[in-house]
RNA sequence: GGGGCCGUAGGGUAGCCUGGUCCAUCCUCCCAGCUUGGGGUGCUGGUGACCUGAGUUCAAAUCUCAGCGGCCCCA
């Protein structure tokens, strides 16, 4: 059933962080909140799939400082214009008013790439690719949100390369591009990934990719972006290299990055009416065992359950041993959105069987003690595979072909995302702003042909219009 | 950026308009005991709250102002 969950999603949203024990929003500073145990064991997994992705390819991990004093964070004058009204300063030590104030940075450009000056001196040195995993503060205005609009976010995935040719710069982004992608696939969170446009890039960069999903209630949200920074920062803090040649030139440089968002995501797109339904590869516990207690049988249930644990060695159990009835903890358990349950009592017992329950389908079987094992590790795997496929199935059906602005309007009225041919142009966007209450948030280029549901000129490119959060 | 609504135990709420009946209602959670155990067991007992500050008043959960926090709509 998914009939709250698509029909009363951000209550049903904000219900499950708190009932599954993700975040605790009580925390007294706007847009800030508190990572509970099991919500910090989804993340620590999200973060190992995102690690191995970045290590595989050639990246490797740092830690900048937080803080950023105001003459590094200025150098770049459109980058200081995207954030000024978003940043969060420090502007004492104690009782004395500093004499440099600090930003808290609500991004590490400036942070970084000051330092990268000192460690890049030939092109040997290149391709650096490094990448850090923060917290990162934006002063928000607009109505913040866990894990989707936050002033602190917590769990900022920033990798940052410098290259010795534009084309070097242009293949990482590729890279980016199908790492990003292998990461939100491995997560079972579906994608459209457009290009900005110019005047919604980010701030300094030649141009930036975005990767966003579609929520259940039909808003779009940005999940990853990628950019070319061209050589924008590195003429701003003076990152140079010797080529080959002998002679000095600017690097050419790229950044890309994934916030917390991405979690919202996962939590939002898997669940259903009775909770969340975690991807297995990120679940805290995979499969969890629930003894069937009957007053003679207690110990030879318990003794069974921890058999079963042993067996299944390398896959992630919980043997439920609390003193509550097995209804109440399969109820429990599904709203934390475990993947499998494991029933064993004595009538399992009795058959050499146990009873295995999928959380996303709910299907229950029985199975020879025997095979248990195989049995285990198959349903996580067709359970991830059918939660990545109805994700995708949802957010296609959700994404629809428009031609005309009276037609984005209505797909946007019934909760949905429109496509449409746009010619890119600023004049477009507006019209289509003024007269379906959302502008482009992106464009996919090297369609098949049409023409400007606007101006009516020809063009390959696609743009997509939604609300977003 | 503009407009509106709201803040009562851990969570959800009644009471507020019309100040006194309120050491504040109900559900849930939590704790103890007994009971029960293949989809939220039942019973008994118990802990726990008026966002913060200032003001009005004989009297404030209730009215006023400010702060903090939350939610919604529009651009």
């Amino acid at each position: 059933m998914r009939t709250r969950w698509r029909e009363r999603f951000s209550e049903w949203y904000a219900e499950h962080l708190d009932r599954a024990e993700i975040l605790d929003v009580r925390y007294p500073v706007k847009g800030t909140y508190v990572w509970r145990p099991y919500g910090f064991r989804i993340r620590a997994r999200v973060l190992g799939v995102i690690r191995r992705l970045l290590d595989e390819t050639g990246h490797e991990e740092a830690l900048f400082p937080l803080l950023i004093p105001e003459h590094e964070f200025a150098k770049e004058a459109k980058h200081i214009a995207g954030f000024e009204d978003e940043v969060y300063w420090v502007t004492h030590g104690g009782l004395t008013e500093l004499k440099v104030k600090l930003a808290l940075r609500p991004t590490s450009e400036t942070a970084m790439y000051p330092i990268f000056a000192l460690w890049i001196r030939s092109h040997a040195d290149l391709p650096l690719r490094v990448y850090q995993v923060v917290n990162t503060f934006r002063y928000e205005t607009k109505h913040t949100r866990p894990l989707i609009r936050m002033r602190e976010i917590t769990t900022f995935k920033e990798a940052h390369t410098v290259h010795s040719t534009s084309q070097d710069a242009e293949r990482q982004v590729q890279v980016a591009i199908e790492c990003y992608r292998r990461f939100f696939d491995t997560l079972g969170v579906p994608y459209i990934i457009s290009k900005r446009p110019e005047w919604d890039k980010f701030p300094g960069a030649e141009y930036t990719v975005a990767f966003d999903t579609i929520f259940p209630d039909g808003r779009l949200l940005q999940i990853a972006t990628v950019h070319n920074l061209g050589q924008n920062f590195s003429r701003t803090f003076e990152i140079t290299f010797e080529n080959p040649q002998g002679e000095q030139e600017y690097a050419y440089q790229t950044c890309y990055g994934i916030s917390d968002r991405v979690i919202a995501a996962l939590l939002a797109l898997h669940g259903d009416d009775a909770g969340l339904c975690l991807m297995p590869e990120v679940a805290p516990i995979q499969a969890v065992i629930v003894p069937i207690w009957f007053k003679e049988r207690k110990e030879e249930v318990d003794r069974e359950a921890e058999a079963i644990a042993k067996e299944l060695s390398g896959v992630r159990v919980h043997i439920d041993t609390r003193d509550l009835r097995p209804g109440a903890k399969y109820y429990d358990w599904e709203l934390r959105g475990v993947p499998l349950r494991i029933e064993i009592g004595p009538r399992d017992i009795e058959q050499g069987k146990v009873t295995l329950v999928r959380r996303d389908t709910g299907e229950r079987v029985s199975v020879p003690r025997s095979a248990l094992r195989r049995e285990v590790e198959r349903l996580l795997g067709a359970i991830g595979d059918a939660l990545r496929e109805r994700a995708w199935k949802e957010m296609r059906a959700r994404l629809r072909r428009a031609t005309s602005a009276d037609e984005i309007k209505g797909i946007l009225e019934e909760r949905c995302v429109a496509e449409a041919f746009w010619c890119g142009s600023r004049e477009c966007d507006d019209t289509i702003e003024a007269q379906a209450g959302a502008g482009f948030a992106g464009m996919i280029e090297g369609g098949d042909e049409g023409r400007c549901v606007v101006c009516g000129r020809g063009t390959t490119k696609l743009g997509i219009v939604g609300r977003s959060y």
